[in-house]
DNA sequence: ACTGTTTCGCCAACGCACCC
DNA sequence: GGGTGCGTTGGCGAAACAGT
């Protein structure tokens, strides 16, 4: 059997397919997650999300011997009523995060959503009852707007106050941890990985950002204006080299000038040249390359593997030398981290209004109510800042110098 | 609340470069 | 030429963040 490209149709490259157990594909489901990746040009690692919830209810359904397609007039039998059932009574037992239960809803609804529209599926009986919620939300100017919301009456709810996030998800390292992360990294871990995290910690980039770093993009740091001791680097796809972000935004984040000084350096050592050289073209030009001449964080492949290693063997070390503070410890907490610290200071130097725009700038968030999180946060979290925390003083220096810009 | 995107978890087996 | 450091690759999946 020789397999050919049909004529015209775009090569989706890393698409999922779900299998059931004896070894038939599930027709339905793969062409959605098909038709997803071409047609409605989703993210590839979206597809993927997707993709992970339709086969976990794929397991489901073979282990409770249910068919998809069954709608019998008892409400309480049919396949995606029974579904919500089992994820309710898993996510009561701890099984699976509130989060996760929603997604799994959320997903399998979308799903169905399409079969039915595309007649793949056409129930006597309506499979569930829509129905529309109104959300308010304020803008920037503070004018509050209105906006729908179609729900069904299968959506599983996950309800979290605003302000409270952060505690129970993510949350931000205290200062004497951080210094004892970075202690133990600089020590016992390769000069890359402390790198990274001073990075992470000292300008709130996400791995993703870090890890597609260009030295142009350092070369390229502009001063700013009112502050000699803070620089800009441009990031996103629109920037010169172009660095990826999250949802493809772009603007500039601040990165100090001692810790702009030391990545130049370490840009020209040799430790990092050798890395370079074994590196493919297109990734010479990074700042950060693994030994072997990679990316650390591979966009392709959604994940970044090395430095989930490398993350994972500091915890190890954290664990052998009893630092408490790294045994549960993430990377994306470095982010965490600097942005309740930025934004204390903001609140400090200009009180809640300013701080808003000063940390939503920093983090590159498109949308105020993310910043928002923040601000709530450490606003019910008692201040204390010593004053002699190097975050602290890096900024606290500028921002007693021009309050107009942080 | 819904939808879309990212990051993170663990483990096992392997593999390359470097050091002794 | 065997150990070791530092990743790589692949498989399983979970849970969070961000924008509307």
């Amino acid at each position: 059997m020789i397999w050919r490209q049909p004529e015209g149709s775009p090569i989706v490259d890393g698409l999922p397919q779900i299998f059931w157990a004896d070894g038939l594909p599930w027709r339905e489901a793969n062409l959605w997650l098909m038709l997803q990746a071409t047609e409605a040009r989703k993210d590839i690692a979206t597809i993927k999300s997707k993709s992970a919830s339709i086969y976990a209810y794929s397991k489901w359904l073979e282990e409770a011997e249910v068919d998809w397609r069954d709608f019998p007039t008892r409400e309480s039998d049919r396949c995606l009523v029974k579904y919500r059932g089992y994820l309710i009574k898993s996510r009561k037992a701890n099984l699976i995060a509130p989060s996760t239960t929603s997604q799994r809803m959320r997903v399998v609804i979308q799903f169905y959503r399409w079969l039915r529209h595309t007649s793949l599926l056409s129930p006597e009986w309506p499979m569930w009852r829509e129905s529309f919620i109104s959300i308010k939300r304020s803008n920037e100017f503070g004018l509050e707007r209105t906006f729908t919301v179609n729900t069904t009456s299968l959506s599983i709810p996950n309800k979290s106050t605003v302000g409270e996030k952060l505690e129970d998800g993510l949350f931000p390292v205290s200062e004497h941890d951080r210094a004892k992360i970075l202690e133990i990294a600089q020590s016992l871990a390769p000069r890359e990985i402390h790198l990274m995290l001073m990075v992470g910690f000292f300008t709130g980039m996400r791995i993703q950002t870090l890890a597609s770093l260009a030295i142009q993009t350092l070369e390229n740091a502009v001063e700013d204006p009112a502050t000699p001791q803070l620089y800009r680097l441009a990031v996103g796809p629109g920037a010169s080299p172009p660095v990826s972000t999250k949802n493809d935004v772009t603007g500039h984040v601040w990165i100090t000038k001692s810790l702009l000084d030391e990545l130049m350096v370490y840009c020209y050592s040799a430790e990092r040249l050798l890395r370079q050289a074994k590196a493919k073209p297109e990734n010479r030009d990074l700042v950060f390359i693994t030994r072997r001449g990679n990316p650390y964080a591979d966009r392709n492949k959604d994940r970044s593997p090395a430095i989930n290693v490398s993350m994972s063997t500091l915890r190890k070390i954290g664990r052998k030398h009893g630092i408490s503070a790294l045994k549960v410890f993430k990377f994306h907490q470095t982010r965490c981290t600097f942005a309740t610290e930025l934004a204390r200071l903001a609140v400090k130097a200009g009180g809640a209004i300013h701080a808003i725009g000063i940390v939503k700038d920093a983090l590159l968030h498109r949308d105020e109510s993310t910043t928002i999180k923040y601000i709530k946060f450490i606003e019910r979290t008692p201040i204390k800042i010593s004053m002699a925390n190097d975050f602290t003083k890096a900024f606290l220096g500028v921002t007693s110098e021009s309050h107009k810009v942080l």
